[in-house]
RNA sequence: UGACCAGUCUGAACAAUCGCGUGAUAUCAGGCCGCAAGGUAUUAUCAUGAGGAAAGUCCGGGCUUCACAGGGCAAGGAUAACGGAUAACGUCCGCCGGAGGCGACUCCCGGGAAAGUGCAACAGAAAAUAACCGCUGCUUUGCAGUAAGGAUGAAAAGGCGAGGUAAGAGCUCACCUCUCCCGUGGUAACACGGGAGGAUGUGUAAACCCUAUCCGAAGCAACACCUGUAUGUAAAGGUUUGCCCGACCGCAGUUUAACUGAACAACAGGUGGCAAGCACAAAAACCACGUGCUGAGCCGAGUGGCAACAUUCGGCAAAGAUAGAUGAUUGUUCAAGACAGAACCCGGCUUACAGGAUUGGUCAUACU
């Protein structure tokens, strides 16, 4: 299971305009449509849909120290979402992590970013597994 | 024992579960992306994976690109006792002078103010050709002499004592200070001793400036080099014939859409296009493998040196990403976890930092 990132400048730009947003405690998520998702798909081995992932991180949380373990918490977060429910694919998601998140411990920035897919109807209920 | 001074080392540990980068071995897949060379995947095991400051980007180098390829001058910048170390330094070591401390020791101290120009607020009579008050003399509403005393100030015209005088004054003398000369010691800065001079005007050079020495510029999401393994690939390109032009290649993006997606397509850049034939040199561009991460390297012992350091021998070699790998959760223990994340690489400096360990030394007190 690997994350794949957003690394276009534009892209973050349009999910920050245009997209599904959610605010929680925490984090900020934003949801948009994946134009390039097809594309991707017939490059990926697996045949399979993904989601791109932008992680974002404001210099004003803290320092690098602060910032680059924010950043893991977020990635270990949504690989363990997409592990564990039913995420829909192709589409290109921003988690903005707030300043409280510098001092949150990783499972309650796991139950903001269900909070927040769900609430943004990012994942399919029932099937896979619900535990 | 207490209070200090100067270093050196260290920068929580363990277990379980989940997870990541790189490398190796095996395994899986022949699809997708790209004009092409070519790229890329699943899973398992093993190995390995941030700092003393990785930070600030303040100095000095290496490396690379560009420029000059010789010498001089000017401008600009940096440095500033002396000797050494070093690749180099504004760093380090030793030492000198000054300042501070009872001391161990410390210091954002260190050319020139008699080359010149400038500045010195407020206060004060006066801030540099000193006469306001005071003192003394005389021919006394004034003139002359005088820096001993006096407000102030960061700084007031060498200090202090004696002689001297109308009163005073380096005017004269002793001591101190300063400058110069000689001798001794030291590689030298300088120290000590002796002699001479009469002594010029306070501070400021982080004001301009003067003296000496050094310096080409730029740079990392970059750039370059080496080798082409079938002389690596090469769409649009060359050339011949025919036909056709707001064309084509390439591309952010937009619309529709959910698939072999389709349509339209800006800027930069490149090329006239299409069909067929022929030929493929170089360059730009790109691709693969490798290199720049073995380096002024680290550790231990010996030798030389007061030391910085040099040198000999032996041993070690295991971060390398490119939106960026070291983490999360739970539990246990303790001294309860500070500052903080490699990004081309080194030597320093500076700044931040919970603590812990340890070496040498000083002072005080007590005891012998």
């Amino acid at each position: 299971m690997r994350i794949h990132p957003i690394s276009e400048n534009h892209l973050y730009k349009k999910a920050y305009d245009h997209g599904k947003k959610y605010v929680c405690q925490h984090i900020v998520v934003y949801v948009l449509t994946d134009y390039h998702a097809s594309r991707l798909q017939r490059e990926n081995p697996l045949k399979q849909k993904i989601n791109r992932i932008g992680l974002a991180v404001s210099k004003k949380t803290g320092g690098a120290v602060i910032r680059s373990r924010i950043r893991r918490i977020l990635r270990a977060a949504y690989t363990r979402l997409e592990k564990e429910c039913n995420v829909r694919k192709g589409y290109l998601v921003v988690i903005v992590a707030r300043s409280s998140a510098a001092s949150v411990k990783s499972t309650d920035i796991y139950e903001n970013l269900y909070e927040a897919m769900s609430n943004i109807n990012m994942i399919e209920t029932g099937e896979k597994n619900a535990q």
